[in-house]
This record gives C-alpha cells, structure tokens and sequence, in this order.
DNA sequence: TTTGAGCCTGCGGC
DNA sequence: AGCCGCAGGCTCA
C-alpha cells in the first residue's frame, strides 16, 4: 500500500468541522476510514483529517498520471489549491455565526453543539447530479447510488486501503442510450432516465460543461431558471445546486424539512397547507431577509443541528454531555461498512436481474437487495424475461 | 396558473 | 408474513 504523505496548513476547528460537513448532505461520496476522510477530486484521491488547529491533508494520483509526472521532472500539485477551493477557506465562518446569532435568537441557540458547517464549493456536474438522485430519498441510499455511478461510470484513479477510488462520471459516459436501463437495474428508480437526459443536455449544449460551470458568474434567478431546464430539476434541486456549486450564498433551499423549522421555530405563516411555489419563495425569502447574504450557510447550520437532535437524544439518555460524542462516529462507521457489503453485491445483482424478474405475492416485481434475498433463500418463483 | 396523482426503492411500523 | 406509508421532489395532465 502506498504510504501517504501528509502535509499541514493552519485551519481552525471552528472554521471547518470535516465530521459534519461532509456528512450533513451536501456531498454523498466521502468515506471515513480510522478518522481519514477520502474523495475523489478533480482527478486524483484527496485525504483530509483534522484536529483543533489545523488541517492535514494529502493525496493520491491515477496511475497513468504518475507516470506522466514522474515523466516530466517537475510536478506541480495543487491539491492544497483545490482544496481550499472546495472548502470555501476564504470565507470567515466564526464571523458569520457571530453575525447570525446577533440577528437571530433562535440561530444562536441552537448553533453551540454545531460549529464548523460550512458550505462546500462543489463541482457544479456531480452536485446537479447528486440532488437529482435526491428527490424522494434519504442520505444513504444516495451515497449508494453516486457510488454506484462512479464504480460503474467513472474512470478508476487508484486503490488505498482496498478502497477502489474513480472519478465521478463525465457527463459523455452517462449520455449513451444504454445507460438509463442499467441505472434502472442499479435501483436508481425513475431517477434514471433524469440523469440520462440531463447528461444529453450537457453533451448536447454548445460549450459543454463549460455552460454549466459558466452559470457561477452569472445571477441567481438566470442561474436558477437555467438549471430548472435539465430534466428532473425542479425549484428545491436547483437552489441546492446554486447554493453548493454555483457561489449563491444566500439561497436557502426550502423542502418540507426547512419548512417544517421555518414554522415551527419562527412562527412563519403562509395560510397555505402545502408547499407550493408561492410558500417556496416566501419561505425563502424570510430566511434571506433574517439571516442576509450568507443565509444558505446559516440554513444549512440550523438544518444539521435539527438533524442532530436525534443522537442528543441518545446521549441524554446515556447521561453524556451532548459534544459531537461517539455515538455519531460509530453510525459513520456503520454506514461505511454496509455501503462496502452493498458493493460486494452489486455484481451479484446486476447479473442475476438480467436474467429473473422476482415477484412478490402481492405480484410486485422485487429489486434490489430484496431480490437478492430472496434469490439466495431460493423460495421464489421465477418468471423469464422477455 | 395551480393542484394532485404517480413515480422507484428501501425501510420501519404494524 | 406481507402490506402500508413515507423519505430532504419532479413531471405531467
């Protein structure tokens, strides 16, 4: 295995909180082995840990590019460069949250126990695909499938820790015919044929990615009317992909979550009963107007410690002062090795769904982990596919 | 212009 | 055991 070289750079634990920044939603494909945190980043492995004064980071080239930079005498690595970038280091967070709390009780109140969210400067392509995979869904199905799109779309960059790393798709290799049935059999559900088209819209715009990167310079509401035309992207899905790739600050996408603490905790009425578009502007424009420029970064604070309130929960229970405790490591850990056996399984699945279709009794066709259930206690009947 | 089905899957509750 | 309802929405009629 090869051995990583760490290098350091002064960045509070206040400013950033690795633990709960690449865990409350934003981005889906960090791992967390022995407190490293690895990605994939813009062609290479990036290894982050932290501890209260500074960042220590690291990373690992594809092979192919070793080769060339052991080729050409002198390499330059701007990995600290990109992950600066990635992290959104310029901007002051302590600063804000100091802003934030003055203007709001409520805010200061709940963000003790939170510190250290920031919000990630993502790449624009896999944050728009990402949130497309999120509707309707929970966190960790949606780790699940951008992993299932980088194992099976993406161009493998090396193995650390038994750990395959490959980028995330190009937009060319997810606009094939073929690709909207395979994501189906990968449990993608209609969600599949979002992507498929969505990357055609990309392959088939004049720049390219560059047009969708190119929306970082221009205006919220063009920015947003913009996105809105991919398939599969509606307000919420677009204002994630504004806030976190696209330099929006002070969107705050509004789902019935941020709803539900918008009135709950601020008393915000609209006098309707469902979120319509009308209540999605006006809910979004309260926390704008309370919280200002940055309000997107403020949200997404109050939105991880509501999330949060759950493993207090546990905690109090254990008669434990509420401090990012261990139990919030060992549901990481957890979730890491169910992602590795669904892994393990995935070829089994995609082989045998080519060749059954399973139903239930209720006559329900079964996928997935499910199915693969079943087809190893081999009580099912079996019906060939036409 | 606005509203409500229907959509895929996984999971937890009954 | 199976059925139901829902999860950090979007599309289409």
């Amino acid at each position: 295995m090869q051995q990583l070289i760490w290098k350091s750079v002064p960045v509070p634990a206040k400013e950033v909180s690795l633990a709960k920044v690449l865990r409350c939603g934003q981005a889906f494909r960090w791992k967390n082995i022995d407190n490293v945190w690895s990605c994939t980043l813009k062609g290479r492995v990036v290894f982050l840990k932290q501890d209260d004064s500074n960042l220590y980071y690291s990373s690992l080239a594809s092979i192919t590019d070793q080769q060339q930079q052991q080729q050409q005498q002198q390499q330059h690595d701007d990995t600290l460069a990109v992950i600066k970038d990635y992290l959104n280091l310029e901007i002051n967070l302590e600063k804000l949250y100091e802003l934030w709390s003055s203007k709001d009780p409520n805010f200061q109140k709940k963000s003790g126990a939170f510190s250290g969210i920031r919000i990630l400067r993502q790449d624009p392509w896999e944050n728009l695909v990402s949130f497309i995979c999120s509707t309707n869904n929970n966190v960790k199905r949606i780790s699940q499938m951008c992993d299932n799109l980088c194992i099976n779309f993406g161009t493998y960059i090396t193995t650390h820790n038994d750990i395959k790393y490959y980028e995330f798709p190009t937009p060319q290799s997810l606009a094939h015919e073929s690709v909207e049935q395979k994501l189906r059999d990968l449990s993608f559900g209609y969600r599949a044929k979002y992507i498929y088209k969505t990357a055609c819209q990309i392959t088939n715009s004049p720049n390219g990615l560059a047009d969708l990167v190119g929306l970082r310079s221009l205006d919220y509401k063009t920015c947003h009317t913009e996105l809105l035309k991919f398939t599969g992207v509606g307000p919420k899905v677009a204002d994630c992909v504004s806030l976190m790739s696209m330099d929006k600050h002070d969107v705050v996408p509004i789902d019935t979550h941020v709803w539900t603490i918008a009135q709950r905790d601020y008393k915000f009425k609209t006098g309707s009963k469902t979120l319509n578009s009308k209540v999605y502007v006006q809910t979004g424009d309260f926390f704008r107007e309370l919280w200002g420029e940055y309000a997107g970064w403020a949200h997404s604070v109050l939105f991880a410690a509501d999330l949060g309130d759950l493993n207090n929960g546990v905690n109090v229970q254990d008669g434990k002062a509420i401090k990012n405790g261990g139990n919030i490591k060992k549901e990481k850990v957890k979730k890491e090795n169910d992602t590795n056996s669904d892994k393990e399984n995935l070829g089994i699945m995609q082989q045998q769904q080519e060749e059954v279709i399973i139903y239930s009794s209720s006559g329900r066709p079964l996928r997935g982990k499910r199915k693969l259930q079943m087809i190893n206690q081999g009580v099912i009947k079996k019906v060939k596919k036409e």
